[in-house]
DNA sequence: TTACTTAGTTGAACACGTTCAAGTCGAAGG
DNA sequence: CCTTCGACTTGAACGTGTTCAACTAAGTAA
């Protein structure tokens, strides 16, 4: 809004640089999408970006790099998608699968060499890995969207609960993810089958951590959170 | 036992090829506990087993073809390290607990790149991936495994889920060996915390399950993996 | 013995991801 | 105008996993 920003964090300015990082961006999404990840040679996408192939690497770090590009976008078209419904449907079940739907419908462009985004999430030393330091800040919005589900919906949850749902959520999202990866039906029928029972499953089990019964589990199962959390400190 | 196999579908006289292709096996986990697995080059494991490097590609379709075979080896360490425990024990928390420790007593020494199992793993090209056809042999061993650890207990469960339970309990290990993986705590003392507690819960849900409010969420779990099978098929 | 066959072995060659020392470019300072 | 400096660019070179056509060894039938 003012007239320079004098010394921000991540100034927006579009230099030089900036442009030729998009087009290699852009031109390696496209090959992905066009031949698959493996398939696509960074020589390949140097050659259509008209760049050196040495100058990718003063982009992005590795070939592996690109593909965490990748994900930011579609998270961002992720959240994008699911604003509206948010912002209309209260009932939690309808609204976590809601979610969990254009989720899954930002990601079937991908479903090709998404098998490899995993590949590398699974890896400790990836900086894919979604629990590295490096993914944290990707981790942390699709966290707080699994927050502003359960934030907008109406069902009671029990205060210890809460605090930890977003991140089990997330844990079951990307459980959701994983098995997508495998699912190799047309256009992924059995991904939403699994979707459509399992949010259901979820939803009543949230509701019914509220039962006297399941209190004992539920106490257990936050504990367990809790001093996991403490040794990793 | 008899004279000679005819004609045997896998006979078991060591071959030259057989012994040949044990020194690169053991080589290998060799220099991958001693390195890594991606420091470890097929040239470097050539080299010290006395072979070609084109040999070791006679034997192992590739280099990740090497680490199915570490898998099994440890699977097999595994079997044989819970078998006394579970001819003992008839309490199916203590059987669980003690499968699990067992697990990660046998996985221990190879910790290091470890990784690299479930990197593979989550691709679903890969071979290593367990989902895949080459590794069910191996998956349904393990599977089978905790169908023999409900088997040996007194707990008492319903028909519909004990058909489906040693399925859900691979997943669950198999989801401890991830959180294992990652876990860079001296010992895997994590690893070990998160065992402890999951296998009470699990247990404890396990026992559960009989309860009638529960029945209608434990009908729709087996309604959605039956529905899974179907559209596999 | 000789010819044929199959299992086992070889290392040069290939394609790829990655690195790096050397360049080019454009703006700022003199 | 020249010089300097740092952002940006270059492509040859390296090390790797993998392939392959050619070779050897050893057994078998004639």
């Amino acid at each position: 809004m003012t007239a320079e920003d004098p010394v921000p964090p991540e100034p927006a300015r579009p230099t030089r640089g900036d442009q030729t990082r998009q087009k290699i961006l852009e031109t390696a999404l496209e090959l992905f999408r066009e031949k698959g990840y493996e398939e696509t040679t960074m020589r390949a996408i140097a050659e259509r970006a008209e760049v050196a192939l040495g100058n990718t690497y003063y982009y992005f770090r590795s070939k592996e790099h690109l593909i965490q590009a990748f994900y930011g976008r579609t998270h961002e078209e992720h959240l994008e998608a699911c604003a509206a419904l948010l912002a209309r449907e209260k009932d939690l079940k309808k609204r976590l699968l809601g979610v969990m739907r254009t989720k899954l419908d930002a990601s079937a462009p991908y479903h090709r060499f998404a098998g490899i985004l995993f590949k590398s999430a699974a890896d400790p030393m990836s900086p894919l890995n979604p629990f590295s330091p490096e993914s944290s800040p990707v981790r942390q919005e699709s966290t707080a969207l699994f927050a502003a589900v359960l934030d907008g919906s109406k069902v009671k949850i029990p205060p210890d609960l809460r605090a930890e749902l977003p991140n089990l959520l997330w844990l079951y999202h990307m459980g959701i993810i994983l098995f997508w990866i495998h699912d190799e039906s047309p256009g992924a029928r059995r991904t939403q089958t699994l979707v459509e029972h399992s949010v259901d499953i979820v939803a009543r089990l949230i509701t019914l951590t509220s039962l006297p019964v399941l209190r004992p589990v539920r106490k257990r199962v936050l504990r367990l959170l809790d001093e996991l959390r403490e040794k990793a400190a």
